[in-house]
DNA sequence: AGCGTAAGTTCCAAAATAGAACCCTGTCAA
DNA sequence: TTGACAGGGTTCTATTTTGGAACTTACGCT
């Protein structure tokens, strides 16, 4: 399987890593968090490639993650902010950090702590149940066919 | 910056990517969830040649996400299974179908839904704070240096 | 005229991946 | 007792992706 063929797989993580599914992709988005904005920051603060950091913003510009801006007309600068869509990865960003601080932090600990301004604590994310409020555990949890999938079913015959 | 530097870095998001940061190992681990368990179940499932599947899964099982099981002696046969640091990736899993279902899905829906056993009801993950327990957004949390980057600062001179 | 800056491109070498074939150990059925 | 099959890999070559470094473009400054 080749990973153009990716995208068209009725399954949401298969989607998803599509088109956040390489590592230099989520080390921008991460920067991006931390309020990168221009192309030789990014390159300075990643030390990725020019060449991989230009098709990476492309990449993510196209499908909507990102938005270009010109923040100067003479001579043309550009800015790449996070759009709705760019923003909302945020959650995965903080499950992500949670299971490194969780488990390859070391003795050291956590080298990022993260505070709640609404509330004024330090925190920790947690993934809990829209409905009842309770955290998840894998083993509570049933997976059953969503309409995106019954369509397919019906289309092939 | 070459992917072996990665690990090293002091940044939860990097470290945990120098594990699971390309494709294939994050859909292996997307089906260890579903239950796959055996060397030739994935490989048929995820269309991911036996060469990479092999290298993926040993990776896994150093690195202490998967452990590889003798389920029968002889001939000597094999399963791989999450591990406890493999089964706390689930929140990791569970925002990113969230962010795919919720951006990705198009017209016709999410293609898996989830019931919550405990509650009995289908849901959404939420990220919240684990203080407050209200959900999260990007702009009302504030990142400060973590123990694990005080540490860094005090040894180099 | 020459230097600096932001945002890319271009080019070549090195590394990773895809695809297919092959290997090993043992079971079972003819 | 030979041949087919199963599970779990390894090996090989061709193709794609990356890494690294230099070059380009369009302007502004001194």
């Amino acid at each position: 399987m080749k990973w153009r063929e990716l995208d068209g797989t009725p399954c949401s993580v298969a989607r998803s890593l599509a088109i956040v599914g390489d590592r230099w992709t989520i080390l921008i988005l991460r920067n991006a968090f931390l309020r990168t904005r221009r192309f030789d920051d990014f390159q300075a603060q990643l030390g990725i490639t020019r060449h991989l950091l230009a098709s990476r913003l492309a990449k993510l510009v196209k499908l909507g993650v990102m938005s270009k801006l010109t923040y100067q007309e003479r001579p043309p600068r550009y800015e790449y902010r996070l759009t709705e869509m760019g923003r909302d990865w945020y959650s995965v960003q903080l499950a992500l950090v949670a299971w490194g601080d969780r488990w390859l932090a070391g003795e050291a600990g956590a080298p990022l702590e993260f505070v709640h301004q609404k509330c004024g604590h330090k925190f920790q994310p947690l993934t809990v149940c829209s409905e009842c409020r309770e955290p998840l555990d894998v083993r509570e949890i049933t997976p059953i066919i969503g309409p995106g999938l019954r369509v397919l079913k019906r289309v092939k015959r």
